[in-house]
DNA sequence: CCAACAAACTTGACAGTGTAAAGTTAGGCG
DNA sequence: CGCCTAACTTTACACTGTCAAGTTTGTTGG
């Protein structure tokens, strides 16, 4: 009620049709597949309808980065599910799910983290980043040592996971275009097991 | 001798000059802002010339990119020399010369590491890459227990500070463009802290 | 009921972009 | 000298984003 009526008169809403295209171009081709024209022209649309909806290509990208947190956050809830349930099981599932996510939607990842930083300077999309951010958190809270700063174990995890997916997608690692080492994952994320568990459980 | 005389006819070699320009454009509007006919234009020459030094704008891309490489391993070298010389400081040293390149020259990193792993796929620049990658593997090895594989604490630590670099630049800590709180690298870079020294000397 | 209005969308145009095909110049070499 | 190859220019084309007008369509006020 509050916001918008649903679908107006000729296309029943064009926006989302729209987001749905750019992604669908980001998955085929990446982030240079991705373009104002060839989103109309999928939807069925002229050139310059888009522009009504969004503030031009810019706009585009922080709807499809909002639209790519939410499925950024299932990737990372799902990776939960499967993964045992531990304070540590827990952070490294989460991981995993980040890096799962990265690798299969990398275009996605790379208009979220796009240039200058669209997923802090976006005001619409703050609240689906502030879920993903809120697993993060969730995660991390077992290892915030008592009296200290939790960003500063989110930091820590966050930019060692962030940078494995991006080095991975980047084919930094492995010879080709190997799917992924699976044994690297595990022996990297191997050294969160370092982090010090502040709650005096001892379980791993 | 072996490789290109100098300088040709025309114009005393446009290669360099193209290269020049294009690292130029990078610093001053970002990796959007880079543009074959720009270069063109600031070399004064046309825009079609730069096809008969490079494959394209791909092809620049890889030439700054080996060039960038060269600042890249100067970066590191130079936090290297400032810092401590004991091998966990050597290790962090490397990492705030890398946190200090992306920085300062954001736009390189992006051509560096940018699309589909410019950084290795290039046949070109991978013995610029291979010298920055010898810093971090010599700044890991002290770091590598006896019997295992020194990929995996190589990929630990350069995941850690490639991503913290990248989520700064992204500007996803700190409320806006503050140029970095020095505190928060020295708080996250400590998680190295916990990576046990192989060598049996125990000064840190 | 209908005229006015606003929103959605189309059409057309313009400045850039990469890139390919030609033509032109200039230095090297038989 | 005459050619020839490489460097460079010119021209052209298919794209891109974006703006300025039109045109349609649904709603709304009188």
């Amino acid at each position: 009620m509050t916001s918008k009526p649903d679908q107006k008169h000729h296309h029943g809403n064009l926006r989302a049709a729209l987001v749905e295209a750019g992604i669908a171009l980001l998955e085929e081709g990446g982030v240079e597949a991705l373009t104002l024209r060839k989103c109309a022209a999928r939807a069925g649309v002229s050139h310059a309808a888009p522009a009504h909806h969004f503030d031009g290509l810019a706009g585009l990208k922080t709807a499809i980065a909002e639209e790519g947190f939410r499925l950024f956050s299932a990737f990372m809830l799902a990776a939960l599910d499967r993964g045992p349930k531990t304070p540590r099981g827990r952070l490294k599932s989460l991981c995993r799910g980040y890096l799962e996510f990265g690798l299969e939607h990398g275009g996605i990842l790379a208009v979220i983290f796009g240039e200058r930083g669209l997923g802090s300077l976006i005001p619409g999309s703050s609240r689906e980043q502030a879920h993903a951010y809120l697993l993060l958190r969730e995660a991390c809270a077992p290892f915030v040592p008592a009296g200290t700063n939790a960003l500063i174990v989110e930091v820590q995890v966050w930019s060692l996971i962030h940078g494995f997916t991006l080095l991975c997608l980047a084919g930094e690692f492995g010879d080709g275009r190997a799917p992924l080492d699976e044994g690297l994952f595990d022996q990297v994320i191997a050294l969160l097991d370092r982090l010090p568990q502040a709650s005096p459980v001892a379980n791993t």
